[in-house]
DNA sequence: TCTGGGGTCCTAGGACCC
DNA sequence: TCTGGGGTCCTAGGACCC
């Protein structure tokens, strides 16, 4: 039986939510994100700001001068936490195996559906009627045997996409496509291998034996794998939580005194208060720091025993900063992540009965 | 142009134990 | 001839993704 999976890529997500709330936006260039003053960057553009040069992860000084006549809104997370669950929600009525990489985004394992009379294709259309009709939302579905062929697939009509891979004809889809689509290639691992003299995906598919390792150490033999048209790994529908964390920038940089004391008690708070909500506790705390020149350093403390109280937790952190104070440090940034996790109730136990 | 916030995974060195 | 190796845990930094 063949192996489709899908790949689901909501269009401009965040963006797309604010002009369906607010019909005002429709058909203008929409920028979401913070402030310039609050030194924020881009988090998602309208296609109708993309023509400006606007694009994500730019500071958002820079966007409003490329396209000066968009609206900027500040994003609304929970409002697009709403609308991804209802999005996922339809994919799983399609399949159990749904695998959500972001709000936006999902990996589905359409096998058992697309052995029906429309095939792959008749679901991906269905899929993508549904989440218009049921939410006004637009999506790019990519389709193949495998995720990374998927995945690249789905990016390559945005918006509005479908593009489905016919089996064994992956190596050849990928080949001529520029090896910066593939999942895990970087702005570094890319200027490696441009330097090396490869190009396309089909370069890194006919490298000799060892060649991309030498280059990129262990994920090569995985990467020349994927660029062959060869990816085995399976949709997984519930992934272990690692770390929760919380980390803010301020608009202007900060000496050590109360100003800064009372942000990190802010992201220590933050982390604290969703590591609760997600009934886990931490064995480690980090605290993260970035220097006004932008050098950032981390800082751990494990405990012996897990933790999710928030006083707890803040006065890890603070002697984290404590140690590594010096008089005439200013900052841009400061974090708290949670790592180490262990479930709440579980935690407990086991602690319980190894204590007796 | 002046660089977010949420994450995951990998590497490498050191401590410690057997 | 003060020397080995494996396993595990911890820490710090960095690449990458959305």
């Amino acid at each position: 039986v063949q192996r489709w999976i899908l790949h689901a890529d909501l269009d401009a997500f965040y963006a797309a939510v604010e002009q369906l709330d607010n019909p005002e936006l429709r058909g203008k260039p929409v920028i979401v994100g913070g402030p310039p003053e609050a030194r924020a960057v881009v988090t998602t553009a309208s296609y109708e700001a993309r023509p400006y040069g606007v694009r994500s992860a730019m500071p958002m000084g820079r966007a409003l001068r490329l396209c000066p006549h968009a609206v900027r809104v500040s994003p609304r997370f929970d409002r697009y936490a709403e609308v991804s669950r209802a999005v996922m929600g339809i994919f799983r009525s399609v399949t159990d195996l749904v695998e959500p990489l972001s709000l936006d985004e999902a990996f589905l394992d359409i096998s058992e559906a697309a052995a029906g009379p429309g095939g792959a294709e008749g679901v991906a259309r269905a899929i993508k009627q549904r989440v218009r009709d049921e939410t006004g939302l637009t999506v790019s579905i990519g389709l193949a045997a495998n995720k990374s062929a998927a995945k690249v697939a789905s990016d390559m009509r945005k918006p509005d996409g479908l593009v489905a891979v016919p089996p064994g004809g992956e190596a050849e889809f990928l080949a001529p496509l520029p090896m910066r689509v593939l999942w895990g290639v970087g702005p570094k691992a890319g200027q490696a291998l441009l330097d090396a003299g490869f190009r396309t995906v089909g370069d890194i598919a006919a490298a000799a034996p060892g060649r991309i390792e030498s280059l990129l150490g262990s994920r090569g033999a995985m990467l020349q794998a994927m660029a062959r048209g060869i990816d085995e790994r399976p949709v997984e529908a519930s992934q272990e939580r690692k770390s929760v964390g919380a980390e803010n920038t301020f608009p202007h940089d900060l000496p050590d005194g109360p100003e800064l004391r009372e942000e990190l008690r802010r992201v220590a708070l933050g982390a604290a208060v969703r590591l609760q909500e997600k009934r886990l506790r931490c064995r480690t705390v980090v605290l993260k720091l970035r220097y006004a020149g932008f050098k950032t350093i981390t800082r751990r403390a494990s405990r012996p025993y897990p933790i999710d109280d928030p006083a707890e937790i803040l006065q890890q952190a603070e002697s984290l900063l404590r140690a590594v104070l010096k008089e005439e440090d200013r900052f841009r940034l400061i974090g708290v992540q949670c790592t180490n996790l262990v479930g709440g109730q579980l935690g407990q136990l086991s602690l319980f009965s190894a204590a007796r």
